[in-house]
RNA sequence: GGGCGCAUAGCUCAGCUGGGAGAGCGCCUGCCUUACAAGCAGGAUGUCGGAGGUUCAAGUCCUUCUGCGCCCACCA
């Protein structure tokens, strides 16, 4: 029977339904474990798995694995998102094709035709994260428009209307005539567009004067109510107070006023002011209480108060308005001039300052609970600057329009009657509470999406009823999420965390960078520039993709994503699932390694093991636990894997595994105890690393901890698996790192053995010396213990040199003639190949080992001379260099000269 | 206009609280050594963007300049 020598990555799919049925995703409300919780971003429904999810979920899952192991009660909970503005649009443009409109459904209709959707697509995503490997929790998905979550949402609207939190108002919003919705401040995206700067003068009424001003948007003069200037600017001050004229319709006076808000250096140092169409003129108008003027319909169109404009786009207004003020001779000039242009993010349509009755949640108070938050420590991001840009737009918030003129979403629960009076309730009210009118229609607009996604990390744990969940598991521990929506989402998350549970709802705020292609670009559908993760699970398994996307960067940073990184980590988990085999093959004992940390421990101290390459390894184990733990802890979850990488491929594979082959395949009848002791050894150090490991790349660990695990004579990795079905590494215990596993002496040992090592083979490379010819090897020791050392491994040594034998004379011994020397710590290695020594090329090679020797010797002779050095720095420090010079100077007088 | 990030080997990037420059890929040499050629062994490669400064000591901290990139912003 053969085992396959290339891992299968086809099995994912076969292990991740084991788990699912097994039930190793659930949390208990109920444990006695200490929680350990996080909410993921919910996706959109209308989402399919991006790189960015990939790598979201990634750090999420590889988190929750981690604690999962360390034995919390971890609690992963997933679910989506309905995003009203992005799934509607995405609906509408698939009913277009069929020629149908919202319009032309009704409300119901159209409604229903979004469930259909959300029963159809919204659960790709949840299955795309399966075959990622998400540990979470399904049972418990939840969606932000399903009946708890909704129940939620009035609550919060009720509560914070009853507290005049939430207000009806008529304001200036962003309003898309695209979408004929308003969207928020953040759903704008600014652009710098090459446009104008048209100059325009209006005549001063009583005068013959004119003055002059400039504007990028012509057309809003329609609804100018005043012409501003600077306070104290001496150029105009005799017209402050005076009227100016609007040259259109009935030629409106309008008054020249002066205002803080004016930057006489600007440009003529005159604004003109439309209160209905542009936000500081709003402000402007609000100080000196002037009419405002709405000019425009909901699709952009210059409405009735533009008079004879009306009906015009604003692109044919502007255009006409100024055409016919060069006719009137009020036209100056025009100059190019780029700004930026607000767009709507999900259609591209500039957006329209628009004068709209909307509700709105007052932000101050909310805003400080957010601020103080991250100022008391209660709120932390993995980086500063994160919590900068957190606090940056704190400061400067504004009130948050919540209210969309859209179908999909929580219907505003706000009844009118006939004389307009508002009731506000949870359930559709009898009567109007100001009048009792019967009579009530329900307002027929639809919350900002981000007003329910701000309650999910209670809403989704059962709030506002109390239940263990809420309990157990809030707060969370940790929000990942992407650097874009720290405004959108978890601004929003923290102040309503606090208010509706008066806590913080993470303590934890983990920004992770974004996805970009080989060329530095996002990418977006219009690039064309998009990988497939799921194309790349494909091609080479979950695994692969998830330790590439957190290996070799950092993951606050940006990152690119390369196909030609896949393969290194290909072949890393080749190389495990090698090493795997080879240990499952030469030590296929019965006897199954320990798994507690008490057994592991005890296994070190009572029975610790005499080789010095299996005290090493193990004590390497637990060094490399430890590291791991810390690194995982801080986050820095690119350096864990690093770590790990490093010590399976280097320490294990490359050292441990080759020096302890001569025990495996002694012949001889004593050597049972120590192939005993080799085979347990290789077989716990190994899965040592696969449960370290595991959280990385949950697959393939699963099936080789198990193989190890179960592993009853040398059967193949894939029978061994069945038999174990009701086993897994998702709640094996991970190893110890107690220092006191930590044996610094052996390590100090097979750093020599190394070093001896490193050095035999290069003299064999450089002298050309066929693999295939064995040479001799002769060791002397420079005292016992160290011939004590090179006794233990001689055979390992001439493994690891392809050595005929290793011999190890006394201290002091004479060297052999003819040989080419290699120096060590407390030894001088030497190999008879006389044949091949070259006596000049020797000295020449000898030579330059001196040479570097004495430029070491020399750079910390530099340092000791240093009297700052020796004064200033860490005692500890100093002495080490002093050791190092000495030993460096004991290595030097061996070279003869 | 304000804020932030990046600049380290040919390429892509690590390098956390300052103490002898690293990895992967690529490149050169030699190996199908009975776990693995998706492998093994050996090797070459860097004024750590420029200039100042702090320090006994700077890739790491400060200032400044240059070149990319991102975010925020109501300057008509």
């Amino acid at each position: 029977m053969s085992i396959p020598k290339i891992y299968d990555k086809n099995r994912e799919k076969e292990i991740y339904a084991r788990w699912e049925t097994a039930g190793y995703f659930r949390a208990d409300a109920a444990s006695d474990k200490p929680p350990y919780t996080i909410v993921i971003p919910p996706p959109n429904i209308t989402a399919k798995l991006h790189m960015g999810h990939a790598l979201n979920n990634t750090i999420q899952d590889i988190l929750i694995r981690f604690k999962r192991m360390q034995g919390f009660e971890a609690l992963w909970m997933p679910g989506t998102d309905h995003a009203a503005i992005a799934t509607e649009v995405i609906v509408m443009k698939e009913l277009a094709k069929e020629g149908i409109t919202k319009e032309q459904l009704g409300r119901e209709g159209f409604l229903q035709k979004l469930w259909e959707w959300n029963e159809l697509y919204g659960g790709t995503i949840i299955s795309q994260l399966k075959s990622l490997g998400c540990s979470c929790d399904w049972e418990r998905t939840r969606f932000t428009m399903d009946e708890g979550l909704s129940d939620a949402v009035l609550e919060v609207f009720v509560r914070l209307y009853n507290e005049g939190k939430i207000y009806r108002g008529e304001r200036l919003v962003n309003w898309c005539v695209k979408c004929g919705t308003s969207i928020s401040d953040a759903e704008v995206e600014h652009e710098d567009k090459e446009s104008f700067l048209y100059h325009f003068k209006y005549p001063v009424v009583g005068t013959n004067e004119c003055i002059s001003f400039a504007t990028t948007r012509p057309e809003t003069m329609l609804g100018d109510t005043a012409v501003a200037v600077a306070p104290g600017d001496g150029r105009y001050a005799g017209l402050v107070g005076k009227f100016a004229q609007v040259p259109f319709g009935e030629g409106r006076e309008i008054p020249i006023i002066a205002d803080e808000y004016v930057d006489p250096e600007f440009g003529t140092g005159v604004v003109k002011i439309t209160p209905a169409h542009d936000p500081n003129d709003f402000e402007v108008g609000v100080r000196h209480n002037l009419p405002r003027i709405n000019i425009l319909r909901d699709n952009g169109e210059i409405n009735e108060n533009g008079g004879e404009y009306a009906g015009l786009t604003r692109e044919a207004a502007r255009e006409k308005i100024t055409e016919d003020m060069k006719a009137r001779g009020l036209f100056v000039k025009t100059t190019p001039l780029a700004h930026a242009v607000g767009e709507h993010d999900r259609c591209g349509t500039v957006v329209e300052p628009i004068m709209k009755l909307q509700w709105f949640v007052q932000m101050d108070e909310l805003a400080k609970s957010a601020i103080d938050a991250y100022e008391s420590g209660g709120l932390k991001f993995n980086r500063e600057r994160f919590g900068k840009i957190y606090m940056n737009w704190l400061n400067n918030i504004r009130d948050w329009c919540i209210s969309r003129q859209l179908w999909w979403g929580h219907r505003i629960p706000a009844y009118y009657c006939a004389e307009g009076h508002v009731t506000v309730s949870k359930t559709a009210p009898d009567a109007c509470t100001t009048c009792g009118d019967k009579n009530l229609t329900q307002d027929p607009d639809v919350l900002d999406t981000w007003f329910s996604s701000a309650l999910w990390p209670f809403s989704t744990l059962g709030w506002p009823e109390k239940t263990a969940e809420l309990e157990k598991f809030y707060p969370t521990d940790i929000l990942v999420t992407d650097r874009g929506i720290i405004f959108h989402w978890v601004v929003r998350m923290v102040f309503s965390g606090k208010k509706f549970m008066q806590e913080v709802p993470f303590k934890d705020v983990f920004i992770h960078g974004t996805v970009l292609d080989g060329q530095g670009r996002k990418m977006s559908k219009s690039l064309g520039n998009g990988i497939d993760p799921l194309e790349i699970i494909d091609e080479f398994g979950a695994d692969v993709l998830r330790l590439m996307l957190v290996s070799g960067n950092s993951l606050e940073n940006d990152m690119r994503f390369f196909r030609e990184r896949l393969e290194p980590t290909r072949n890393f988990l080749n190389k495990l699932w090698n090493a795997t085999r080879f240990v499952m093959m030469s030590a296929p004992s019965a006897q199954r390694e320990p798994e507690t940390h008490v057994e592991i421990d005890s296994c070190s101290r009572s029975r610790k093991p005499s080789c010095i390459e299996d005290r090493w390894i193990l004590s390497q184990c637990a060094r490399l636990a430890a590291e791991v733990t810390e690194k995982i802890e801080a986050h820095e979850l690119g350096l864990a894997a690093q770590k790990i990488v490093d010590f399976i491929w280097d320490e294990f594979c490359d050292w441990y595994v080759e020096m302890v082959k001569p025990r495996l395949y002694a012949k001889e009848e004593n050597a049972q105890a120590s192939r005993d002791e080799a085979q347990k050894t290789l077989r716990l150090a190994l899965s040592s690393a696969i449960k370290l490991l595991h959280p990385f790349t949950p697959f393939i660990t699963e099936d080789l901890f198990l193989a190890l695990r179960g592993a009853e004579g040398a059967g193949t990795i894939n029978e061994t698996i069945n038999e174990t079905i009701n086993e897994t590494i998702m709640y094996a215990s991970l190893p110890s790192s107690d220092a006191s596993l930590y044996d610094e002496a052996a390590e100090k040992q097979i750093d020599r053995i190394k070093e001896a090592v490193r050095g035999i083979r290069a003299v064999r490379t450089e002298k050309q010396v066929p693999p295939s010819q064995k040479i001799a090897v002769v060791v002397i020791p420079e005292n016992d213990e160290a011939r004590e050392l090179f006794e233990s491994l001689h055979s390992a040594i001439a493994l690891l040199t392809g050595a005929k034998e290793v011999q190890v004379l006394a201290p002091g011994a004479d060297a052999p003639d003819g040989a080419v020397s290699v120096v060590a710590h407390q030894a001088v290695i030497y190999l008879p190949l006389d044949s091949l020594v070259d006596a000049e090329k020797e000295a020449a090679r000898l030579a330059k080992e001196r040479k570097k020797l004495e430029q070491e010797i020399a750079r910390i002779d530099a340092k000791l001379a240093n009297e700052g050095f020796l004064a200033k720095a860490p005692p500890a420090l100093v002495a080490a260099e002093r050791e190092k010079r000495d030993e460096f100077a004991a290595m030097l007088a061996k070279i003869a000269p």
